[in-house]
DNA sequence: CGAGAATGAGTTGTGCACAATTGAATTGTG
DNA sequence: CACAATTCAATTGTGCACAACTCATTCTCG
């Protein structure tokens, strides 16, 4: 019998196949909104607060430039942000909402509760599985 | 106060956080074994059974053959695999491990002790974590 | 003040994820 | 048997993730 390590018993490909679950139960919805799912994410920032540099939306989310640049540009393309060097610094790039982005929020709201009707688990379920998903983040961030 | 949802309080984007955190700790590893970890979780399937056609990996792993082929390709052009074409049904193609894809799987004993290493979590939590995690995934995949 | 280090954003290149399509092989059904 | 429907793998096209690099701006410290 091989000894060599079984796939199923990976927490590794467990939380790689949850978040795909998870992003293709949103996919549906976010299309409504013409928006893929990290283009999502970087609108529940700038909802929650503007302007942000580019370099603070990455720390939010764990991308780096590379990644959010084109995305930005994308967004932009579709009229929901606008970037513009700030004056106080001028390697910084301010990104800031068009009424159409903020706009979009309102509809925006019903998409989590879509996860929550798929998952199946009970409030508390989901409360201790973000709670450990958070210290596992943490760790692992910090291994690094 | 805005009543849009916070990037903080979504299960998805911790799930999307930790996926990414976990796969980032595996990366150094894997960059000594030659993996990506796409293609580690492509070897685990094999190295479990073998021959493997591109459908029945797909099916374990959750991919399509638009990910799938080029994977195997450069897998095949690290000389790790070899992919045939099926004899009883020749839509087919056999995935098999050469000699280096066998010998790799002593290399890749240590690859998840790292994560458990590195998680900071209880066996216990992990033992849960997985299971939740299992739960979800069962859940939102039927649900689509 | 001025030279070198550090920072911020962008670009390039590689690889994964997924939708949509193609084309060959097989299966099912009349 | 014939032929329509299905299956399987590959390809194309779009977008994300990340490393490595470039370049301009800002900071630091002698």
């Amino acid at each position: 019998m091989s000894d060599a390590p079984r796939l199923r018993h990976q927490v590794c490909f467990a939380l790689y196949s949850a978040s795909k679950a998870a992003t293709a139960v949103y996919r549906p919805v976010l299309e409504d909104l013409g928006l893929t799912y990290p283009q999502y994410l970087v609108m529940l920032v700038l909802w929650e607060q503007e302007p942000r540099s580019v370099r603070e939306l990455g720390a939010e989310l764990g991308l780096d430039s590379g990644t959010l640049s084109p995305l930005l540009k994308r967004l932009e393309g579709l009229g929901l942000v606008e970037r513009r060097r700030s004056d106080e610094d001028e390697r910084r790039v301010d990104v800031v909402l068009t009424d159409a982005g903020t706009a979009l929020s309102d509809r925006a709201q019903a998409v989590p509760q879509r996860l929550a009707d798929a998952a199946g688990l009970s409030p508390e379920e989901i409360g201790q599985l973000h709670a450990s998903l958070g210290k596992l983040t943490a760790a692992l961030n910090s291994s690094l």
